[in-house]
DNA sequence: ACTCATAGTTAGACAGCCTAACAATAGGCT
DNA sequence: AGCCTATTGTTAGGCTGTCTAACTATGAGT
């Protein structure tokens, strides 16, 4: 069984290899990044601080900043102080960023959905019945 | 049906995002990059040219050239040419190389199967079955 | 009030990807 | 044979996104 779980381990590695790159070419076009986007998609519920960013993408918080800072630039998104915590910032996203952010997630679903349609119908099935078990695997590794 | 496609489109692609980090994280520690134990699993069959390794791995071939020139300086590969095709390189990987890929693949493997292994039965069995459709579809992306 | 911890920014470096331009070889066509 | 176009790979130069280290400002506990 333990053998079962590293050959599992295995292939789910290799084909995730090159689902990056999967996700890379869905997002090709289009002016904002694989990043932006991820970021925009994450506040744009509610307003979040510069370092729940940071955990949430996987990276550092300089980093976070950085990407803070470029779609600040852009007028996407803008900083905000907490009112609880004075060393806090707040990025809110703005209008126009969700505006962006909506024509972005179109685009790029419709890249994605047009893939997923090249799949038979039980393949389409396989994808969808495993994405709760992918996204606690995602979380399971975000310790 | 083409609203059901747009809606796994966009879930497919938020787990996929969040993937990628997983796979830095599970990258993480070692000496190999993702991108160089991922360019060795694929010589460690036969030898590739680089421009095989370059589409395979959905990158430009300079790009490619890059990584194997660093994969030859760290001796884990080397270049030799090409019998049938003089303007090809064919890149072979090195005894070194096999021994250092054997370690970061275990490492990696073990893992992933430790994460893996959070899930229930059910859960993987759901990954495993996904994982052929999940190959297809990358593939549909590298036209 | 002092001290230590936490939030964020700045500075500097590096990996990995890209396009453009180039050299060398292959292969078809006259 | 000779030429022309396509293919293979390298080199040069630039950009994005990440990192660590060092710093500032604020919070929180003693």
């Amino acid at each position: 069984m333990s053998e079962n779980l590293e050959e599992l381990a295995s292939r789910y590695r290799d084909i995730l290899r090159q689902a990056v790159y999967l996700v890379r070419s869905i997002d090709a076009e289009g002016e904002l990044s694989t990043g932006q986007v991820s970021t925009l998609n994450m506040i744009s519920a509610q307003p979040m601080r510069v370092s729940a960013i940071a955990r949430y993408a996987g990276i550092r918080v300089p980093s976070s900043t950085e990407q803070v800072i470029k779609l600040e630039a852009a007028g996407l998104v803008e900083r905000i102080t907490d009112e609880s915590d004075a060393r806090a910032v707040l990025v809110r996203i703005t209008a126009t960023g969700r505006k962006k952010l909506g024509e972005a997630n179109k685009r790029r679903n419709a890249n994605m959905a047009a893939a997923l349609g090249t799949l038979s119908a039980g393949e389409q099935l396989a994808v969808a019945n495993a994405i709760p078990a992918i996204a606690k695997l995602n979380a399971a590794l975000k310790s």
